[in-house]
DNA sequence: GATTTATGAATGAATGTTCATTCATCAATT
DNA sequence: AATTGATGAATGAACATTCATTCATAAATC
């Protein structure tokens, strides 16, 4: 006869949500974007997968809600780094930089995931879409620390927007590093190049660059 | 009679399979990896699918063949440019990097590949070993003309691996600019940024790097 | 005429979506 | 307190679609 499943206790939707997220964040790191399959997802969840059309109408916007959550999160990190920050500009762009690299973050895992959308935007803009809000306050934030720092420390060859461009460019790139790189570098080398860029654009403010912001509260 | 394949057979073959190729680069960035499928390339290609497993022997390999072909193009052009450069390191240096954003190769189609294939290099290693060659190329000799440099401009701050490093993020990161920025950088706003980093870095060539080679045999 | 090359319909496996069914929970009623 | 009924969360088999691969046939070439 039908097999009795063993149904488990209903949770809050959020949960559930997350747990579904967090199964596909899972699938695209270890399976790829191509070959995350909603059978797996369900699977690494844990749940059926009737459920993923329950929570997400379907399988594009889990994935989307993916790129959403590593969106925020990355965001989240920084306005906590900031506001943990003394409003020494060299210290602030330093950790704000140190975001890239912080361990919550800074997995093979998470920035597999990160890169798999990217090599999908030109051909599904709508994941750009997704990313359009966080970004924009992203260059902004990091445009203005530079603006700060070029001001207070008297940078007149520099200019805000393109130092911007470049220390942002230049930790993604480290990112990738991570993710294709032959020589497995550990999050904290990245760290050290990631400031060794920092320095170079701004030589008279290394040694902000390098302390850690201890404040808190 | 003859049973052997006289020369001029052997070339509507690799002229059939660059076609194949092409067309399955032009897929890749405008379809994305995931959705790249056999009857795509091949109705892009005004081929029959069939003609795939005679070229390669399945789509995968199709792909792989596609990433060596971007490797392949990206090493000659740098190995071009330094032979076409004259002797002094700076140059040299600055050579290399623009070749990051040469026409030929810094296009928005053709770097949205790029990124298609790192974005699954974590789930398809093989796709890594495919690159390895080449990168280790690159990586060896980017890093040797960052030494060149720092023996003979005497930039006892920095060292040739963590500079190189540095260097190939950075250009990377500006790709990444490319496929994913909101504010449509140009080729030639790219190699601006990446010049200003180079010379962030090696700040006593600056003038150097600005330079196009000019020399041709 | 023989051999190689190209074609695309056919095939079966894989995948996203749907939906009838099951059952835990809790309010209403006795 | 005990019973009943309503609700909707969870499930996964069934379905329609898409896709890579195959191969019988046609076309081209020697």
């Amino acid at each position: 006869m039908s097999k009795w499943k063993p149904v488990v206790r209903a949770k809050p939707r959020e949960q559930r949500e997350r747990q579904l997220i967090n199964a596909a964040l899972e699938c695209i790191s270890t399976l790829g974007l191509s070959d995350t399959t909603v059978q797996a997802v369900a699977a690494e969840a844990g749940m059926a997968v009737g459920s993923i059309s329950q929570y997400f109408d379907n399988k594009s916007r889990l994935l989307t809600a993916v790129l959403r959550q590593l969106s925020e999160e990355f965001e989240h990190a920084w306005r906590q780094a900031l506001a943990d920050c003394d409003p020494d500009p060299a210290r602030r762009l330093g950790a704000f930089v140190r975001c890239y690299f912080q361990p919550a973050l800074c997995q093979r895992r998470k920035i597999a995931v990160w890169f798999a959308f990217w090599g999908e935007v030109k051909a599904q803009p709508h994941y750009q879409e997704v990313c359009a809000r966080y970004d924009r306050l992203h260059d902004e934030t990091l445009e203005s620390l530079c603006a700060a720092l070029i001001e207070a420390g008297g940078y007149r060859e520099r200019r805000a927007r393109e130092a911007a461009k470049l220390i942002a460019s230049m930790c993604q790139g480290l990112w990738l590093e991570l993710v294709t790189g032959r020589d497995r570098l550990k999050r904290t080398e990245l760290t050290s190049l990631a400031l060794d860029g920092l320095g170079a654009l701004f030589p008279r403010h290394v040694p902000a660059f390098a302390l850690e912001t201890t404040v808190r509260g």
